[in-house]
DNA sequence: AGTGTCGCCTGAATGC
DNA sequence: TGCATTCAGGCGACAC
């Protein structure tokens, strides 16, 4: 389900709750998500204080004052709900891991699918763990570059679209943003990787930069909104331009809809793309 | 090594 | 109303 926007969102409004705090207890009402927890979780965690919350990929990051990291990853539908010192809550179905700390505040994680993910490792061997050693650049961090891009593309013999969802290329980009970029870069998603020019990936880079960064920035509002209601960290609407728009006509085109059918959704690699034909070449 | 397919799991939406 | 089918934003295992 969620991308790196979303993730961002959810691990900023953890941090706002939770940094500082001490866990009291770790709560499992199931084995496992998509992996079996990790063993002794609640022994691990309770007594350590919470000094960080990062983000890796879409990765929620949660360090501890021993420097041992509680890993989450939301899968598909994962979600995460912030409770208050001693607001009511009658435990969800699907509520799979409650988190809670000496001043009462409680973090509830809700995952319907089950596709999420918990690790937990010592900060110093993250970089070995299996699920980050294999990774690609951060999009937004100091090793991405429309050049990097480029030559990454240019071994690549999949359609540009399936390229970027591979977080060996770039991490944190899922199905909405690739189609979104590709959109606002005007790139046709079926075009073969290795046939992006470098004038295009300087392009595309950049597109991927403003879609994250808007999108991040619209679930910072939706933050501030959802803090005052129930404390749930979720998805968060966002105004997409051909994201599950097919048939509609796009944000910046004047065509007749009645003449071009609009925005055209295809499959690729068992995923749906949507695009604007006219648009993108 | 790069590529394509499958499956994990539940719920919502759709079709009959 | 009930039942079957399809689809969903991620990721890793697997075969070629």
């Amino acid at each position: 389900m969620p991308e790196l926007p979303e993730v961002e969102t959810v691990k900023n409004g953890m941090a706002a709750v939770l940094n500082g705090e001490t866990v009291a207890a770790v709560d499992l009402y199931r084995p496992d998500l998509r992996v079996p927890f990790p063993e002794n979780l609640h022994d691990f965690m309770k007594g350590r204080r919470i000094t960080a919350l990062k983000r890796r990929a879409k990765y929620i990051l949660m360090v501890l004052d021993d420097r041992n990291v509680f890993i989450l990853h939301l899968g598909m539908s994962g979600r995460v709900l912030l409770l208050g010192a001693g607001q009511e809550y009658e435990r969800q179905k699907h509520d799979h891991l409650i988190l809670s700390t000496d001043s009462g505040v409680r973090m509830v994680y809700n995952d319907a699918r089950r596709f999420g993910m918990v690790y937990f490792c010592h900060e110093d061997a993250l970089d070995a763990h299996p699920a980050f050693a294999t990774m690609g650049p951060e999009p937004l961090g100091n090793h991405f570059s429309g050049e990097v891009l480029y030559q990454a593309l240019k071994k690549r013999k999949t359609p540009i679209k399936v390229a970027l969802l591979d977080q060996k290329l770039v991490v944190g980009v899922g199905n909405i943003y690739a189609s979104e970029a590709l959109y606002k870069a005007r790139i046709r998603p079926t075009r073969r990787a290795d046939s992006i020019t470098k004038r295009e990936s300087d392009t595309l880079y950049s597109a991927i930069i403003a879609v994250l960064n808007a999108a991040i920035a619209a679930g910072g509002s939706t933050l501030r909104d959802h803090r005052q209601a129930d404390g749930s960290l979720g998805y968060f609407q966002h105004n997409f331009a051909v994201y599950d728009r097919g048939g509609q006509a796009c944000p910046d085109c004047d065509c007749d809809v009645t003449m071009t059918s609009g925005i055209k959704k295809i499959t690729q690699g068992s995923r749906s793309t949507y695009y604007c034909p006219g648009r993108q070449v």
